[in-house]
DNA sequence: GTCGACTAAAGTGTATACAATTTTTCAGGT
DNA sequence: ACCTGAAAAATTGTATACACTTTAGTCGAC
């Protein structure tokens, strides 16, 4: 079973709505995407089913796929989880942390910059998405690679539905902090800043603003 | 789009591998399952989807759908994920506590008790399981109530495949101290005491036994 | 001009058909 | 007996067909 085709679609209807091209309450269109995609309409729909388990669209009985648009609350509670979860597992790093794992982190940290000089937005999004799971990568837990995978792939919509101000660089420099913390082994240090990043990123958003949406509905809620 | 026919099958089938009357390894046949299920392989197909995002089955390329047979290695991830999450779950929860939830948990537990007390295996199981996701619900956070669904769901698997000794009167006995310590506010005796609860959950698997199971290629690996 | 009902078009939900792959069966040779 | 390999059967992967629901448009009544 599985396909190849059907986890290229994927990835392509992932990026477009996380790199903004596809805006939130957008309709996707079963036929007009196997168009798109040169195939049936049976894999777009495997595809579909598949975003709307990682919460980027959402399904509605015989009406069709949006785009998703997580409501405050929801943005909200993501991150609260977040911040619980990343919190031990720093703490659980600095526990095995061994200076392979750090030069790994510290030359991440150094891509990061590098895109946010370049003005790369959406390699830079990734990237700052993407420190987290490499720090669940390195502890060698699959499991909580991918639970924070998915948790973190909903944030990249959600900072992008209620993105303010730009605080690429600062999110760079957190980053660098908890590392040099784990590095001295000070893990009350590391959970500490760990946890203050993840209300910074969460703060840097602007939840009272009304967002762009194509869906009337939701616009008029 | 949606449906509940396909519903109705992935709850049937999880339940058929949580209790154990499908055995880890087992092939699960579409057409088989379309006939019994009274549907077109289509459906069975959707359920199948999903059931490999939940990490209940494997899907191989061409071959099939097969119980998924956890490793020890990824049982021992996800109660690390558990330990993670659950321990500051905890901890916020503590912070928020008001005497209504207090008596929801405690009367969760007294049904956990009438299980063991009637011997009731499936549903001792699920009311053990579903404890936890009852915190988070209370807490009213939607998202934690998900993911934390998702790595019990795995969890019963891991326990009905390395399950040794029965532990179910001492796991309700552990929910218990872990209520009164937040209802006591002593948010750090509760943190400490779920975090015992779950190392206690995953000593009492034996991961050097062997496990039966229907696949040859596993059972010689 | 606005509202509402009827009709046509478009889109989703499920079943079936067909192609491609794997598994099984079995005959032939060693 | 056992291995090898080809043919047959079974199973999965993808496309298409058709029924049903929603959406859009039009006409007529008020």
């Amino acid at each position: 079973m599985e396909t190849s085709t059907t986890h290229h679609i994927v990835e392509s209807l992932t990026r477009a709505i996380v790199e903004h091209r596809l805006l939130p309450g957008s309709k996707l269109a079963e036929q007009k995407l196997a168009d798109h995609f040169g195939v049936s309409r049976t894999l777009v729909r495997q595809a579909l089913f598949q975003l709307a388990q990682n919460r980027l669209i959402k399904l509605e009985p015989a009406r069709g796929a949006f785009v998703a648009a997580p409501s405050v609350q929801e943005a909200q509670q993501v991150f609260a989880v977040r911040r619980m979860l990343e919190a031990e597992m720093t703490r659980a790093f600095v526990q095995q942390v061994t200076p392979l794992q750090i030069t790994a982190l510290t030359e991440h940290i150094e891509q990061e910059r590098d895109a946010v000089r370049q003005g790369d937005i959406t390699g830079r999004t990734e990237l700052l998405g993407d420190f987290h799971v490499r720090m669940a990568e390195l502890m060698g837990n699959q499991v909580l690679a991918q639970v924070l995978g998915e948790l973190i792939s909903r944030c990249a919509l959600i900072t992008l539905m209620y993105q303010s101000r730009n605080e690429a660089e600062h999110s760079s420099d957190e980053h660098a902090a908890i590392v040099a913390a784990m590095q001295a082994h000070d893990s009350d240090k590391a959970v500490q800043l760990m946890h203050e990043h993840l209300l910074h990123v969460e703060a840097s958003l602007t939840f009272d603003r009304q967002v762009p949406t194509h869906d009337v509905s939701l616009a008029l809620a």
